[in-house]
DNA sequence: TATGAATGAGTTTTCATTCAT
DNA sequence: CATGAATGAAAACTCATTCAT
């Protein structure tokens, strides 16, 4: 069965989330898997390849997360989607399952292997950004710096949420993801102006 | 003299700079800070001790580099000011200085003490986002989501330029700076969209 | 069958061969056998039998290697069949056969049992030098002695052949066994001087 | 001080020659030396360090023990000086030095440089062999060939000694060390033979 | 006060052996 | 009989911390 080595990854994932990197231990690891501490090595080549793999498996589990829904509604609604999941991934499994932050801070992460690997996973995405510049709604800004003003805001504030303990109300979330959605327009549509009107 | 424990404490920095956390061991901080190992237990606790204070030597740091300047011009000036000093902390400090990514992994940043200091090192800058919105220049939100929108972009590209090797051109940058200034305001003055209309 | 012992027996004397026996693992030696590692433990109690059998095994083999020849000429020609079998055995099967060396240094190899064992084997040979010393053609000696002046030169010369690439010519050799052979008898005829007057 | 060294090598050298090399655990070293498991870092780099260093030191006292006396007397008193050397380097020590054939069986004794190493040790001795076949004394063969007909039976019966608990008479020693002497000659003297006579 | 040798518990990894299939 | 996944004790090595000098 490959349930040991789902097992094992789980078991990783969980203790980073928990512990951090530093503290993952083969023992420990061995421990929280429910496996011996041999048998990590049958599945893996070494600590260096665990981490490799879980990347592979966390960058999947990111990408599915944020993109979820993605393929319906209006290029709004889209927006508003991810924005929203990249929230709400932290906000939601707020224990043992990795974050954003821990992901970028695993060693490798900054291989050309695997920001191509990122560049695959994301390609929608990309594509989405691509798209609105061609048709001159966004700004004419590369990628890289759009998805810097569209979508960091909401990473952090989801970071915040989980590692010091902020709340924040829907309406404050919708008004900032409606902010961040005009930052990128060249000629936002003023409709979205009565939410703001509507907190006063 | 007291200038063993700043000995210590730059050399510390710059072991997590260039190697890493994980790589800063006493042994190696010694012979970096060119004192003997058991000199290091005079001045820190132990190892967690000597990690507190550098984040607060840390934050101490970013707070001057971050705010350099801020106490000039109007406010976009000022705004603009802190968000290239963001970008630049890194672009400049490439080696031997912590970046703001490794100040926040540093374990115990979100305790309740840190967060207090935090908030204090960031007084001023606190109180220009609540002047703003006392203003009714900024949008309606706490200074936690104003700062996420205005400020997380120049962060992550920052952390791009650093980890992945991107470079952006100073009037990409500045372009990108203007967007999310602009996206702070209620009714952002249409005279800066002369830089936009330039580039095309 | 019982071919897989032999396969397994085959493996380890190859491993220990190439590998030398710190590098000979049982799931090492599974593998380079094409068996499983538990189907090892249906042949042998466990790896101190394993090596106590490859221990007999390869006694046999080298009482085979060395004693070829053995029944046929005079004693002078019987002697230097086993002066050179000895340097060759080594020389030959380079890579794949254990030397008498890796077999000397098999734990166990100083037991009781095993001494008897050799005794056995090469009882031929130890009549040999006690016929020998009976007719008064060989000097006085225990058979240990007589041996160590008769062959540990070509034991040693094949292990410098084989361990430290020494290379001899076939010239160097036969005068070399010529002196040991002349060394061991009380009156050596002088007719093989010739060879000695020949490369002057 | 620099006996912590000392007492690393001295016990390293009685665990190989007591339990053999493949015993030699750094946990049971540190427990034997007297000292904590990391303190062996402190001195050596690692195990192939201790045993590289082990392996010079072993050399040295081979090369000391071998050629005490070397200096003095007739070359037929000098060889059998040495030849006697050989046999009692083992006989004496008994349990806690290691063997030639242990020194010859560590780990990178084929290596270029520790061969190089060797030959300058044994300088004295080559010269001894040189020098003889320059006199048309000895046979007219390179100095690995003498060294072989001349001394591998003595170490082959130290070893026998040692490890198979053989003993020997010194007068059954005395002979069989006769017989290599003149075995290394082209005209043996008559007179030694009076020896051989003496036992019949 | 400063040193750095010494410590020993902790780390990652290997491997002889077992046992359910 | 044969398999090979699983085991866990033991291996080599690291490192935060102490303490005699």
């Amino acid at each position: 069965m490959d349930n040991k080595r789902e097992q094992i990854l789980a078991a990783t994932e969980k203790l980073i989330a928990t512990k951090g990197l530093h503290a993952l231990s083969m023992q420990l690891l061995a421990k929280e898997a429910g496996v011996a501490a041999g048998t990590i090595y049958r599945y893996f080549k070494d600590k260096d390849d665990l981490i490799l793999q879980l990347r592979n498996a966390a960058l999947a589990f990111f990408a599915d997360a944020m993109l979820e829904g993605f393929d319906q509604g209006s290029n709004e609604q889209k927006f508003k989607r991810i924005w929203f999941n990249l929230v709400n991934i932290e906000k939601l499994c707020k224990t043992d399952t990795m974050t954003f932050e821990q992901y970028f801070n695993l060693p490798g992460v900054d291989s050309a292997e695997q920001m191509a690997h990122e560049r695959e996973v994301f390609a929608d995405l990309i594509a989405f950004f691509e798209q609105g510049v061609a048709q001159g709604k966004f700004h004419q800004l590369r990628t890289e710096l759009l998805f810097a003003i569209a979508f960091e805001p909401a990473i952090s504030l989801a970071w915040k949420i989980r590692r010091r303990n902020f709340e924040f109300s829907q309406q404050e979330l919708e008004q900032t993801c409606d902010i961040c959605w005009r930052a990128l327009q060249v000629n936002p549509e003023t409709v979205s102006n009565q939410l703001e009107s509507s907190t006063k």
